[in-house]
DNA sequence: AATGAATGAGTATTCATTCAT
DNA sequence: GATGAATGAATACTCATTCAT
């Protein structure tokens, strides 16, 4: 149902308008003006609003999922994965700052129907950042930290950008992913 | 105006709501019920929502403050400092969830009016954890994180909990702090 | 019940607050405030908002009947009986503009058990002056005008005076009623 | 926005409700009940309850002074212009008599942006009565009543019918406007 | 594919009033 | 005499959503 292309303009002005007044702080008709059509235009295209939450965050888990499949192809070294991961994240997440906010702060807005295949896709995304954490485990012998900890203090430094990022001051997506890499690799597993 | 203790219950039960429901989709409705009294009661100790929302922001951020300046008195080691700092906040979170949350997320919910006094508390606190990361700073000769993104990882690290944090599976608020502070510093400092 | 000087002066400030803000506009949360004192230390005054308001009106329709039936004894001229309650009328309308405001605008505002008194005095107003232009009758031999018109047409001209008289700009409440008279009584009479 | 004909219809109610309850003491819900729609759909129509207020006040002198400027073409004898505009006014104030206690009793009731228009159009409408009895000066010598407080007096005959005036008892409004008319100009040319 | 018109349910807030003290 | 605390009912207004066209 519908022009996919009309469909994602929408659904990005749409996560604009989310990011900025909140999902249950921003109207319909705020989301219509944004996209530029009418009020009952928009419900040819959602159904609801939760449908259209739904979009920006299956579109953009789906997005970064695929993403990283790709990235990681034929790769061993989980330190290398880690990094592509990081980087893949970081990178989708400066160049997509509205999803991301919406992605970060209305990940409980969505109730059971459209909530569970979010809930799915946002574990499935735990789970393969944990994955490569459990293959980095063998320098991690102390067990100082417990994995499941490590991978939501991973995800924390990351998420948390969409509070205080700002290109011009702090640096490119790249160079913050460095960052995180640096600190999250040598503080985990301390080496020189 | 209005007994401080039942101000402070109010506070309590509107946190609550706040987390739960997010601050924009709770309805005051929604906070007097939680406070067991009537609507129009809570008029009587709160002028409006955003002042209610105000007062467990101003609160929380005021008393996370004093916590530190008594914490950290007479205390001259920069990663002390920053052991204090970080046990102090995780402990003052893991003890008022609800209210961390609802500083985690609405903290660009209040308008001018009142959102200004808390930006500055807020800028304060930043500040403080910047101050602390500059005395470490002659560990950290090359510069290849800036100070300035550093303190927003470390906050992402902590801020981040109110996402997933789970004191039964994930330890207590003082095993926490020792590995964020662990990932943090050993990341940050480059030392074995 | 309550000493009736702090009842005059409460009466004062709410038929301020009434004309300012007409009746219904004004809340009896603004009236206590306007006569400093509490809410609920109102209510040991006046058992209800309508209370406050029916006394402001009977007790200016009761001055000013008053002040008539002591100025008109003795007469016996209609026209110089005229001039008094002309008189009387516009110097207790200048002298209580804001009593006299909410006379004008809120004459529907009570309901039965309270309006039936002060309707009463208003047909006892009106009866009084209808009386003494009946008196004038014979000089106004063609039945021109109708006297129930005529009454209604000199009460216009001074009641309509709350919405603009100014006594700097318009003269004193004595040439006003000069001019009140002038007018009618030339106008209704038709001599030079 | 929305049908001018249906507007109509609401603004015609709408002056029904504010006549007989007052605007501060009239609900919207009284409004789109007396229009027979629902509330909701009321503010299809209108942005506020201001704005109807507005539009009855607007419409209604706007009328009156397109009226007048029609009437008053080509006339040239003040006398005949003051008959003129006295009529129009009766005559639209008996057909519109809800409108005109609106008009006469809500003239403060808009704040700043909406009333300014309505405060101008007020003051083109005295500014018109009394150019014409400026004009009407030279039979009037002796200056014996100011023009500026003679112009409210007339409004004041005239405004004030709302409060009393029964076509069945009082007469048409042509009568009416005949009373007027003699009072006021016999009353202040001071001519047989 | 799109929209003007409409609505029931809900929003934050204010109201006149009460009552224990 | 006077008030702090409280409330049920009402206020103006907005919401997500629908439907005929």
């Amino acid at each position: 149902m519908g022009n996919p292309d009309r469909k994602a303009e929408i659904r990005a002005s749409a996560a604009e308008v989310f990011a900025s007044k909140g999902f249950d702080g921003a109207s319909i008709r705020d989301v219509a003006k944004a996209a530029d059509m009418s009020l009952a235009g928009l419900y040819y295209y959602y159904r609801s609003k939760d449908e259209i939450l739904f979009d920006i965050q299956n579109e953009a888990f789906t997005t970064l999922l695929d993403g990283h499949a790709e990235a990681l192809a034929g790769i061993k070294d989980p330190e290398e994965k880690l990094q592509k991961v990081i980087e893949g994240h970081l990178a989708f997440f400066s160049a997509n700052l509205a999803s991301m906010k919406v992605m970060s702060r209305e990940s409980e807005a969505l109730p059971g129907e459209l909530g569970a295949p979010v809930r799915e896709l946002r574990r499935r995304y735990v789970r393969l950042l944990r994955g490569i954490l459990d293959e980095l485990g063998v320098d991690h012998p102390l067990h100082e930290i417990k994995t499941g900890v490590a991978v939501f203090l991973l995800f924390g430094m990351m998420n948390w950008m969409y509070t205080w990022y700002d290109e011009e001051r702090d640096g490119s997506a790249a160079d913050l992913a460095d960052a995180v890499r640096l600190i999250f690799l040598r503080g985990l597993l301390r080496r020189p």
